[in-house]
RNA sequence: UCCUCGGUAGCUCAGCGGUAGAGCAUGCGGCUGUUAACCGCAGGGUCGUAGGUUCAAAUCCUACCCGGGGAGCCA
């Protein structure tokens, strides 16, 4: 007999029918009489291991019988194409070792709670479900690496300790440095202009901190951004530099995470269809589409959309309920999961329900010059299949370096790019000011700091040129790109408002 | 800061005035192809905390603590 080759999960399709060894952890075991099927992980994969009585040693089969959820091993077998199991390989196993026999695992193979689940954050990651979402990420992460690299872009890192508070909206974390008070970054953009000064083109990809106190699922105060800076690009080569990126990103995403995403059971036709063709929607355009007859006509289907669908669900629980004395223990624990699931869903509804007018009316009320809340992005976005570019809003709102449309100066020359699906902002970004005099009058206006930018007035004195730029939030473009509910689980160690373990 | 929902077994939840329940997990037993396997038995609880109403409180009331979601703000 030959000896076992040393492989991973991943690459079991370059060993069928031949022998190999495997060192992972037990994910889950179901048995009967002289069988053991256990399901292993290694990192890289699910492969369902079969140990049977007959075929294996006194030794082998202990171990196996003793290990326990999450107990490493090491074990060596006959590879099998499986089409039926995990991964699409099965090993018939000829020895095994138990490394060491876990304790009671808290994390089952049942549903468990948010709360419960973050707090168990360090072993949850061994989850399938985590597994898919975070090797999406590393693929996203990649695609923007090979994107920008591809195209002379220089990666360059911005500091994360700053003196400066480059948007005076936002709010920083503030800590005490050698006597004085620093910042942690909110944002690489003041120093990635000047290293587009020096090096034409460059990106920085790296974290960033926002101390705001916000409670939902498309915050983090510590997240990733990838921010691109180039020298003489205009407004409308910054949307198509977006646009590219993204559409980069999703096809490679389609392209190599196709295990990752049918975990994730996620509708691939959205994202076969955002990879092109973004429309550039300016911030007239969307206030007149968040004010129009259809958006209130979307907003009044959705509603009864969901009556009907709250109606129909609460019948099915009701029949099933009526039904529950009679059924068999099997159905009845189907029956009790399936109430879990609708009874979830019914939460949503009603949210969504209470939610929605409320939506209405404000875009109703919308005026020009206002900003886009998060529902009022929401409603836009359903009236395209794909991401969208809106461009030129009111300055009032916008950030203090952005530059004046020379055509009208009521707006900024900024953009946000839109994901669809209700994922909403995911970039945000545009051309900067570039005249000394307007910059300096502007960081009056916005009641900073002078002396802090000192620096960046510099950039406008030698050599100043058109340019542009934006920011990608990394998390929620994984959440997006992954379909989620929240972006806390596009990351490995989320840091929210109270949360800071593990 | 405000609005809203929740806290019952290790986990997920049901119970919503009258002796504390189920599934999963754990332990033991059964089953030679299982797919959150299945079947049987067992152990496991100051019902978030503190007051109050009541003959009787997990259940009703008040306050507080903790968590989820949302608003504002943002990537």
């Amino acid at each position: 007999m030959s000896t076992p080759v040393y492989t991973t999960i991943y690459h079991l399709k370059d060993h069928e029918g031949g022998l190999v060894t495997l060192k992972g952890w037990l994910y889950n075991k179901r048995s009967s009489k002289g069988l053991h099927f256990l399901v292993v992980r290694d990192g890289s994969g699910l492969c369902q291991c079969v140990v049977s009585q007959e075929l294996v040693d006194e030794a082998a089969w202990n171990g196996a019988d003793e290990a326990t959820q999450e107990s490493s091993m090491e074990l060596s077998g006959s590879v099998r194409k499986d089409e039926k199991q995990v991964g699409g390989y099965e090993i018939q196993v000829n020895s095994l070792r138990l490394i060491h026999k876990a304790e009671e695992y808290p994390i089952t193979p049942k549903e468990h709670g948010v709360d419960f689940l973050m707090n168990h954050r360090h072993l949850w990651l061994r989850s399938q479900r985590q597994w898919a979402i975070l090797r999406v990420r590393n693929s996203v992460i990649m695609s923007i690496h090979h994107f920008y690299q591809e195209r002379g872009f220089v990666q360059m890192d911005a500091p994360i300790l700053t003196g400066t508070a480059v948007e005076g909206t936002s709010t920083l974390f503030e800590m005490e440095y050698f006597g004085r008070s620093a910042y942690l970054t909110q944002s690489g953009q003041l120093h990635g202009e000047a290293m587009a000064m020096a090096f034409g083109k460059i990106y920085t990809f790296g974290p960033t901190f926002r101390a705001e106190k916000s409670k939902t699922r498309r915050h983090l105060t510590e997240f990733w951004m990838i921010e691109p800076e180039m020298a003489f690009y205009d407004l409308d080569m910054a949307m198509q530099l977006a646009e590219d990126m993204l559409g980069r990103i999703v096809s490679d995403a389609l392209k190599n995470c196709q295990a990752e995403l049918e975990i994730l059971e996620r509708d691939l036709e959205p994202l076969k269809r955002s990879i092109s063709g973004y429309p550039r929607v300016s911030y007239d355009d969307a206030v007149d589409i968040l004010k129009s007859d259809k958006t209130a006509q979307m907003v009044k289907d959705k509603l009864a959309g969901l009556d009907l669908e709250g109606a129909s669900l609460s019948s099915e629980l009701a029949k099933g309920k009526s039904e529950y004395g009679q059924a068999k223990k099997w159905e009845k624990k189907k029956f009790d999961s399936r109430e879990l699931e609708i009874n979830r869903r019914l939460a949503e509804i009603e949210e969504d329900r209470r939610n929605l007018p409320a939506w209405l009316a404000s875009a109703t009320a919308f005026e020009w010059g206002n900003d886009f809340g998060g529902s009022d992005e929401t409603l836009i976005t359903w009236h395209f299949d794909r991401p969208i570019i809106v461009h030129r809003f009111p300055h009032e709102f916008k950030a203090f370096y952005m530059k004046r449309d020379p055509e009208d100066d009521r707006v900024a020359l900024g953009m946000d790019v839109l994901a669809p699906e209700g994922y909403g902002e995911i970039v945000g970004g545009g051309e900067r000011a570039t005249d000394l005099a307007f910059l300096e009058a502007q960081v009056k206006k916005h009641g900073l700091p002078e002396e802090a930018f000192t620096w960046y007035f510099d950039l406008r004195r030698y050599g100043s040129v058109t340019h542009s730029g934006f920011g990608l939030g990394l998390e929620r473009t994984v959440t997006w790109i992954c379909g989620l509910h929240h972006l806390r689980e596009t990351i490995p160690f989320a840091r929210t408002l109270d949360r800071l373990y593990p």
